[in-house]
DNA sequence: ATGGTTGTAAAACAA
């Protein structure tokens, strides 16, 4: 079974790229984030063109989340169970051949201590409390998504340019490993220790020319699953493209 | 520190 996760900014954008890699890869499951697409508008026919069956939580204009896969999904959960209707759409969770995958967008932050960064803090807060709820650490539980943090140095071009600002921060570090110490762990790191891996580069500056990025996609999986992961990487190939995200999809196989 | 780019949607705003 094999299981990416991309920041695509914009599915109806971002078509093109997104089933040239589909059809290039044949993942089981890809889970996307920053739809930016309502689900009505949800290219759905052009994905089921491909094999894949799409399940959707989108908003107009920002955000949005959805999944697509080649197995049927069951016990399919759009947001939180405590969230209000107009809650922003960020996480979208199924059961797909018996793994609960969550498929979440953390917030983005803004910069640190503006009222966005402590949303993002608090976002991240009701993440670790819904996996609480949500599954035991026994079952098979797979977490991605753009986490909008970079875990550790390793996982920043430039460690000292970042020293504390949003994407790095310690408060936001902490909140990650709250939600890690739920009982989860990084298939990417299981399988690749060094430095210099990023999944996201700025538009700007010629970001991605310079490998000047960051690893803030993520795959984080429970200890039942992470005994079946054979391998798990980055694949740079898609940024390459033309009118690429500035994302790149993350990936993981399991037996 | 600033500015650089992209998407949505029609001027800012988010990233």
């Amino acid at each position: 079974m094999k299981i990416a996760t991309w920041n695509v900014n914009s599915v109806t954008a971002r078509l093109p790229v997104v089933s040239k890699w589909l059809e290039a890869e044949r993942p089981d499951v890809l889970c996307m984030q920053e739809t930016k697409c309502i689900d009505d508008k949800f290219p759905r026919e052009a994905f089921l063109e491909l094999g894949y069956s799409s399940e959707t939580f989108g908003q107009p204009t920002y955000n949005g989340v959805a999944i697509v896969s080649l197995a049927e999904c069951s016990e399919v959960l759009r947001g939180f169970p405590e969230d209000e209707p107009e809650a922003q759409a960020r996480m979208l969770a199924a059961k797909i051949e018996g793994v609960r995958i969550i498929n979440v967008y953390i917030p983005n932050g803004g910069e640190v201590g503006i009222d966005k960064y402590y949303f993002k803090l608090d976002w991240m807060k009701r993440l670790r409390s819904f996996l609480d709820s949500y599954a035991g650490a026994d079952e098979m539980v797979l977490l991605c998504g753009d986490f909008n943090v970079a875990p550790e140095d390793r996982d920043v071009h430039d460690p000292a340019l970042w020293e504390g600002h949003v994407h790095v921060s310690e408060p936001e570090r902490a909140a990650l490993e709250e939600i890690k110490a739920w009982g989860l762990v990084d298939a990417f790191r299981l399988h690749i220790e060094e430095d210099k891996h990023y999944s996201w580069w700025d538009y700007r500056a010629g970001a991605f020319r310079r490998n000047a990025g960051l690893r803030i996609d993520h795959i984080w999986v429970s200890k039942a699953l992470a005994v079946r992961c054979r391998a798990a990487w980055i694949d740079k190939e898609p940024r390459r493209w033309e009118r690429p995200s500035d994302h790149t999809p993350v990936v993981a196989e399991f037996d």
